[in-house]
DNA sequence: TATGAATGAGTGTTCATTCAT
DNA sequence: AATGAATGAACACTCATTCAT
């Protein structure tokens, strides 16, 4: 489930031709029209391919579907990652890097990041269950944060898990109503929503 | 698009045969594999009935999810409404009569929940720019309340879309996350959203 | 397979209500649409009728094609007939009678004619059997009439099946081409087939 | 509308494969049940291959129906402008030409010629339109013939048009009645309905 | 790397027909 | 004399997938 075709192995990191017309290709249409309503027809089509092309680099639609998610559920927490590695110790600053990196990713990755939320159930049980060890670890990111912050006395919410959901279903909405050229520099919308996450968990100096 | 066969309206809620049965059955299908993860014949097997007593009632399938989702954002704007009528003048009152009827409808009627949220891209643009009043309807009351509480001095969020978008998704999402018999009473999650939505918007006594 | 109510018996000539309402219905679509191009809910809805109400008065669609193939060639058979016991001993005139009668058939019933011709073939055996009598004595009529003017020197076709079957198609081609109030009078168009038919066989004086 | 999978055109007479075997079969049926008689697994179990391979060749079986009525409608014309060019200038040895090739397609091509007179109404409009041009056309080889005709006194028929439709509706009517093997020969027969013909138009030397 | 030709199961939908009322 | 509710079989068509080349 990863760069090289089906049966094959090569480079990670595949460059031009077939598998990325594919995937990116998918990618647009999944976003479009949801995993059911598209058809593989349609994918290759976008893609410039012929339907048998695709089943070269990918042995099903459901594995397209898996390494779509796998790859931009590992980017996100990646990204995730590092922006607390680079962050200091302060809570609030912490939940901050959290909450920007997450916006950024919402707008930048758009498309993406509808798949991920909205395709999700549509993965077979044996994908779900593997791409689901990254969800629990991008969540624990969140709750070990948040968790740390009422413990240090930065954060005052009663309820974590209510906060917790709370912030990032705020900032995975993002996604879905904004528009690119919408006014908004995204460094401000990473602002605003920082704040309102600092308030959500009422974050005192 | 209610209880006639193929046209008419009537009451929303009726009791026995075949139309019931149908629209039930397609209400959990949609809900637990989404659109056009579900056939219609799902359908008419967990309904009981024939394909064909299905197409009695509903001309397409397109048409009962129109018909699922009319009703349930319907149902939603009526309570909102309601709950506004009967609360004080209030802004801190009238945001948490909002948020409590919303949360309580995201438990309460969760799988119909999910439909309107969900399914809402698979509606057909005809469909959709019919409900799209509604849905604007119920946006509107969001915006209403927050500008007269900013306005009042009751809430001071400098970027009342941002914090009305961020209060409208975490209460939406509670429907995704929500299991019935988890622990926690309706009021009690009522109360604890009220609280980070009054957060949100920066109510001061 | 005439004119009363499937298991029941009555007046042989049903007055207004549904079984006319119905063949008149099936009249217009089958012959717009033809057999298989027509549904038994178009039929019903353009007669104004519940499905339920077309089998009270015919036990299925076969049946009606059958009625309706019934009534229209013995329709025309008796007009000929009646011609024929109408015009003098003399060939010209009787086959001037003969085409007269079908010219003036295939314009006034213009819509039935077609559907005798077209629609013969989606009879069901049995029925096609049963009528099959009735047309061959239409056939004979012609057949009979033209070896006597060729026996009495009237005529002077050699082939004189050729003869017939290029009068009778020439004829009939009418009711595909006719529009009604295209200029034509009827009388006058009898007059030209007539002259036609009577070159066709060679008439001589 | 030939050879190419869904679009493209070609040669149209292949020999081989799928699509031949398609057009085959559904020639053959088409002609004994009717378009809407005939369904697309009649047609795939006739041609031997299964239903999705006759997708693979023709998008629809309007498309089908279409593809046929277009080719024969094109042969035939094609065969009777050939037989006009190749004819010298006398108006009776054109008629005789015109009369001899239809007569010779009517037998020769008889399943065909009874599907492109029998389905053309079957032909949704568009595709109707885009051929009611060839059909036009070869009416005129008639009319055109017929005028000159009479314009330099080989014929002396007061009704050129009923002349026209009486000729060709005898000579389609060929298709209906033909059963091969009956003892006729064709050259006999196109000689038979020849001389018919020079009676309708009233042909003098 | 890719394609053209094919397939079997499944899609939404319509069919003629039935039956209790 | 007519209807409302239902059915099973069939309809045209699309699906994800395969395989020889």
């Amino acid at each position: 489930m990863s760069s090289a075709p089906v049966e094959g192995s090569g480079s990670a990191v595949p460059r031009g031709g077939g598998r990325d017309a594919i995937t990116g290709a998918a990618r647009t249409i999944f976003a479009e029209r949801g995993y059911h309503g598209t058809s593989i027809r349609d994918i290759a089509k976008r893609a410039g391919l012929s339907l048998s092309a695709l089943y070269y680099w990918h042995p099903s639609k459901q594995h397209l579907l898996a390494a779509l998610v796998e790859e931009i559920t590992h980017d996100y927490f990646q990204r995730c990652d590092r922006a607390l590695r680079e962050a200091t110790d302060e809570p609030a600053e912490r939940l901050a890097a959290l909450v920007r990196t997450t916006v950024e990713y919402r707008v930048s990755r758009r498309v993406e990041s509808n798949i991920a939320t909205l395709e999700w159930r549509n993965l077979e049980p044996e994908n779900r269950e593997r791409l689901d060890g990254l969800r629990r670890a991008a969540t624990r990111l969140w709750v070990d944060l948040i968790a740390d912050g009422v413990a240090r006395g930065a954060f005052h919410c009663a309820h974590p898990d209510d906060a917790r959901r709370a912030i990032v279903a705020a900032c995975n909405a993002i996604a879905q109503w904004y528009e690119p050229g919408g006014g908004i520099t995204l460094p401000e919308l990473a602002e605003r929503y920082t704040a309102i996450a600092l308030r959500i968990v009422d974050h005192r100096v």
